[in-house]
DNA sequence: TTAGGTACTATAAATATTGTAAGTAATGAG
DNA sequence: CTCATTACTTACAATATTTATAGTACCTAA
């Protein structure tokens, strides 16, 4: 994440993509490796840091910790710092991140019959 | 594409997270550069290579085979080559890659409102 | 005074994806 | 024989994303 290169042939390559077509545009916003899992947690109902975490076995913080930033950026989530200690940190989703799932249940839908499909 | 590595701790992050969620499973079948734009041209009608080539600005061939290889091993799109010379070669969806069109549609919907929302 | 919980950050390394540049096969046209 | 056309393939280089590991700050409770 982090690091990406204005320059690069990548970097206009996927401009113009999500310039012309909006489901590109989409797909480069919510295409992270944990996004979607994350906004789909976080569809059914605010969580900690913490709890986040242990839903999702096999995440280390510091990807937890980027994909939540990239989706804040992104508008997607909101997050409330509360000044306690030890700390607690709330993520739930805005308004376009709830509009997400419709899009979600698509790929849900398309996927569960993809799995079908493929499993014969 | 071509080599994934499969004793890294991503391929079993995905692994892991397909099997649960049908979302990351779509994701990760769809979720390449090219591929949902690819789609989109051959939801309204089969097309040559180099037809989609002209489609795509910015592409390179190797591209472009790649994404077209993986969508047919998917089964998302099939291929007919014509005995000729020079080769012609088709394109188009299968019957689960037109179910893709309802995705599409939402993640068009989706990414819409959202590039309006942050316009503001 | 020390340990402990929470939500991080820093740095480096490993993997994965994408791009560059060049070449191939087959055959018909000239 | 040579060239053009089409749909690729190959080898390698650059970039992007993900993982590994080890910290940090803050206060509180023991």
């Amino acid at each position: 994440m982090s690091e990406i290169k204005q320059s690069s042939t990548n970097f206009s390559n996927k401009l113009a993509l999500s310039d012309e077509c909006s489901e590109a545009y989409a797909s480069n916003i919510i295409g992270g490796q944990w996004t979607l899992v994350i906004c789909s947690w976080l569809l059914s109902g605010k969580l900690r840091f913490g709890e986040l975490k242990k839903k999702l076995p096999g995440i280390t913080e510091r990807m937890l910790t980027l994909q939540l930033r990239k989706l804040e950026e992104n508008r997607i989530i909101s997050r409330t710092v509360y000044a306690e200690v030890p700390p607690r940190v709330e993520y739930e989703v805005t308004e376009i991140g709830y509009a997400l799932k419709s899009v979600i249940t698509e790929l849900e839908v398309w996927g569960t019959s993809h799995k079908k499909l493929i499993g014969e």
